[in-house]
RNA sequence: GCGCCGAUCGUAUAGUGGCAAUUACACGACGCUGUAAACGUCGCGGCCUAUGGCCUCCGGGGGUUCGAGUCCCUCUCGGCGCA
């Protein structure tokens, strides 16, 4: 008997998107949704209560982090990761999977999981021999982590990480996977990705074995390859016909052929159970994502271009200390109904950024946590009331600034 | 008046014969997609037939030298000391 219930209330038309609703112990999700990142038990700069004001319905944690600092056990004997935070809705744990390739493939690199389709990454000739230093060594067991803290080891374990996030206590966990670069050639890709299988049996069984945990918590199972069309697929049929209470769509894409990867899977993926896109969550990504069947997003780029003074505004994203804007004294982004926009001109961030003062962080981030998950509510409702495709050409036409 | 020290990009500095010249901050721009991230990258004298070339440049003037930010003389300004 699974902890969450997912019901779907409308589909749209002609696609596998869908609106609906996520019971879980700590509350109802409304899907589509956004779901915030606080990687160290936060949302860096903002505090539970603001979330709650800006609409956030679910928060989306580490493994790895926490494991590290202040330690899962710590997080147990504190009550669990909603308590120890003061989050009284739904939470997630992403599984470590992700740190495999940012402190592996990825590390000292300038590499993004996705990346634009004419990159170079993706060209065969150019790809380099995998001999780079990174703090990850995997094996057909597990993975040994060198910590980025203080440099100690840890060796990671299908295993090892489910009961670490059952220490943690969230809501939903994610199975151990290896999320890929996407400058690996398809041969190791679907090496990876064998792994990444033979892992996800494993979290499931660790996991169920564990009767009381398995009662609170639930777990999804992560399909992975790449820009594959094969593997994708074999990966959504592998992962769907195990007893995962819903999936997490992991890895690399190359960005423009995002929605069609996201297509392959969830056409294969059964229906009735939450598809959750893992990582992603630029406006632009959401629109083809939702309307491919996904209903959760995490993203640490709305927090994270915050705190670097990028802002979303409808017309697109603007760099808040860009000389224009030393005199701006209109809101960020005038219309916007956060906080920060009711409140705050454009020259007093800029100011706050410029003279890097700490509330610059939690002034940014509020309005661009708002922004997107103020975007998916009303590309929700807009499921819901039946037009989709106008809600999106409106928003796109607009967001998507014709440079030059 | 005498002596000593100092003057280099917006600021603070590095540089004791090969230098368009170090570093930091500031400034300008860009990037960031399951957070190694309040971070990173690039630019910051001018011009061009521009992965190279030319010109100008380290308070002013003069000198030594193949070559001077660097050595010498002198002036200006500033600091300190002695009168």
């Amino acid at each position: 008997m699974s902890p969450i219930k997912f019901t779907i209330e409308k589909k749209l038309a002609k696609s596998l998107g869908r609106a609906g609703r996520l019971e879980t112990p700590h509350g109802v999700i409304e899907t589509p949704a956004f779901v915030p990142v606080g990687t160290k038990a936060t949302v860096k700069a903002l505090t539970p209560k603001q979330l709650e004001e800006i609409g956030a319905e679910v928060v989306l944690s580490n493994t790895y982090h926490l494991y590290l600092e202040p330690g899962d056990e710590l997080v147990k004997e504190a009550g669990g990761l909603n308590k120890f935070m003061n989050w009284s809705r739904p939470s997630m744990t992403d599984s470590g999977g992700f740190q495999v390739f940012s402190l592996g493939a990825a590390y000292g690199k300038n590499i993004s999981k996705i990346v634009k389709g004419d990159s170079p990454l993706l060209l065969e000739e150019s790809r380099e021999i995998r001999d780079h230093l990174t703090l990850v060594d995997i094996d057909h067991d597990g993975v040994m982590f060198k910590s980025n803290i203080d440099g100690s080891t840890h060796y990671f374990t299908p295993e090892k990480s489910i009961d670490v996030q059952h220490n943690i206590g969230a809501d939903i966990i994610f199975a151990f996977d290896e999320c890929t670069s996407p400058a690996e050639p398809v041969g190791y890709q679907k090496e990876a990705l064998d792994r990444t299988h033979r892992w996800a049996r494993r979290s499931l069984s660790h996991h169920l074995n564990d009767a009381e945990n398995a009662q609170n918590q639930s777990i999804f199972g992560i399909i992975q390859g790449g820009r594959h069309e094969d593997l994708r697929k074999e990966s959504a049929k592998t992962i769907g016909n195990m007893d995962f209470d819903g999936f997490g769509i992991g890895g690399s894409f190359a960005k423009e052929d995002m929605n069609m990867a996201v297509e392959w899977v969830n056409s294969v993926l059964p229906e009735d159970r939450p598809r959750h896109l893992l990582g992603i969550g630029e406006p632009e990504d959401l629109f083809g994502a939702i309307e491919n069947g996904c209903d959760l997003f995490d993203c640490v780029a709305p927090t994270r271009i915050a705190r670097n003074g990028s802002l979303y505004t409808k017309h697109g994203k603007i760099n808040i200390l860009n000389a224009q804007f030393v005199k701006d004294f209109t809101p960020p982004d005038s219309g916007c109904q956060c906080y920060t926009c009711q409140n705050y001109t454009r020259a007093y961030l800029a100011h706050l950024f410029r003279a890097k003062e700490i509330l610059a962080n939690t002034l940014a981030s509020i309005h661009n946590l708002y922004f997107i998950i103020n975007l998916v509510k009303n590309i929700r409702l807009s499921i819901l009331d039946e037009n989709f495709h106008q809600f999106k050409e409106n928003f796109l036409k607009q967001f998507i600034q014709l440079r030059e």
